[in-house]
Order: structure tokens, then sequence, then C-alpha cells
DNA sequence: ATGGTCGGTTACCGA
């Protein structure tokens, strides 16, 4: 099974991108992020006549998440027990969506930004991240994927001048002790060993040319329990995706499991 | 410290 993860930066506008991603990778389950799209805005003609399912969770114009599967989607659940705003999704947060495709459960993750580390969006961030901790472990017990923006740069060299990056968010240390909080309590980051490095970059910023010089950050993980990680047999970061004109500023991460 | 470029409930805000 291949499974991929992208933070699309708007499914309605790069609705061509994302089926020509599927076919060229012959991707059997993609998450989203930053879907940009309500559930009933979604362009779902052209995916359904490729075969695939859609579960999407979007109230509003910035944080929708959704999977896309042609191997099952079960078990749709909109957000985690103790999410902030769960059960409550007209409240304006749709950051995670969790369904079962293929035999793994598949969690689609758009982590908050934080914006600034004196801003309240910042202590929100770690307090949603506190809370999937806490929702998570559970599922370590099965194959368990959690994918998507985690907007983390868990290592100095996944940012492309960590020097510039001293008084923002994404690499502050609560972040990232949150982030490796995940991996302490058994989930694997199954794709830096294959792309290693300045190569494993997976967000570019849209202006100063940003993506030509390769001045990226490494901020879209797949974790995955032990069962899934055990599966995993490849991955890699679709770089050629981000290139040209009308590029989400996201490339996609790719992940290969064993039958 | 600022600005640059995107997308969308667009003449601003969030990323």
């Amino acid at each position: 099974m291949r499974l991929a993860t992208w933070n699309v930066n708007s499914l309605r506008s790069r609705i061509g991108r994302v089926e020509a991603f599927l076919e060229r990778h012959d991707v059997d389950v993609l998450a989203l992020q930053e879907t940009k799209a309500r559930d009933d805005q979604l362009p779902l003609m052209g995916l359904q006549s490729m075969g695939y399912e859609v579960a999407s969770a979007g109230v509003n114009q910035w944080n929708g998440v959704a999977v896309i599967s042609r191997v099952g989607l079960d078990d749709v659940e909109v957000g985690f027990p103790g999410m902030p705003g769960w059960g409550d999704p007209v409240a304006g947060e749709a950051r995670a969506i969790g369904v079962t495709c293929g035999g793994v459960r598949v969690w689609s993750l758009y982590v908050p930004n934080g914006r600034k580390v004196d801003d309240p969006h910042y202590v929100y961030k770690l307090d949603w991240l506190a809370r999937l901790r806490a929702a998570a472990q559970p599922w370590l017990d099965g194959p368990t994927a959690l994918v998507g923006d985690w907007n983390i740069a868990p290592l100095d060299e996944d940012v492309f001048d960590i020097a510039a990056f001293a008084r923002s968010t994404h690499v502050t240390a609560p972040e990232r002790a949150a982030f490796q909080a995940f991996l302490d309590d058994g989930y694997a980051d199954v794709v830096r060993p294959h792309s290693p490095g300045p190569g494993g970059y997976t967000y570019w910023d849209y202006y100063r040319q940003r993506f030509e010089r390769n001045r990226g950050m490494r901020i879209d993980f797949v974790l995955g329990s032990p069962a899934f990680a055990s599966a995993v047999t490849g991955a890699f970061v679709d770089r050629d995706e981000r290139a040209g004109t009308g590029a989400s500023d996201h490339a996609p991460v790719v992940v290969d499991l064993a039958d």
C-alpha cells in the first residue's frame, strides 16, 4: 500500500494537481491538510471516477483536512477525543480526521501554526499537541499513522537557516519537546531515514524564491506506530510537485508499506 | 525589523 500526505493549500484550486499526483505515483491513500473547503465544496467527480472515496472535515476556509482512499475508507472520525472544539466543529476547528484504510488507521492532522511565540495561538498549539498525544497513546497498539503538517521543525537541520528562526515558532524548545514526546511514546518518523538532511524538506515559503534555492523546512511528517513502522519499505518527498507555477507551498510525502 | 507571495467568505487576514 502506498500512503501519502500533503498540505495542499486549497483542494479546489489544485484538484488537477491532486489527480495528477495520485496517478503519477499510483497512490492508494492520500491525507490532505489545508483543504480550504467545506464538505459541500469538495471537487469529487474526478476523484470518484478514478475509484477513490473521500472523507473530509471542513467547516471554514482555513483548516480543513481530508483523506482520499481507493483501499477502503471506514470508521470516519472527525477530531480526536479531547481535541479543542471536539464535538463542536462549527466552532471553527477541523484539524483532524481519522479513517481506516486497508487495515491502517490514518489520522490526517493539521497542527495549529502558533503564529508568534507571544500569541495565544502558540499556547493553543502546545495544548492541542498535548491533547493529541494523550489520545494517540492507545492507538500505539495497532497499525496507526499520524500524518500531516505538524508545523514543527524538530531538528536544527530541518530549517534552511536556524539563526533566522531565533525568535520564531516551529523551532522552540516546547514545540520540539511536544514532537519528541510522540517519539518517546513509541511513534517513529518513518520518512527521515529515507530522506535525510535538506533533501527532506517538505515546505518552502512562496516568497523570495525559497524553493528554487532550497531554503525550506521539514515540517510534514509521517509518524508510525510500531506495527505501521515495521511495514514501511520506503519513503520519499515529491519535490517535483513543488516546482512550477500553481504549486502548493508544501510537497507531498509518500510512504510505501509491505502488504 | 521588514518584506516577499499565495488563497479565499478578498479590497483584508492567515500562512
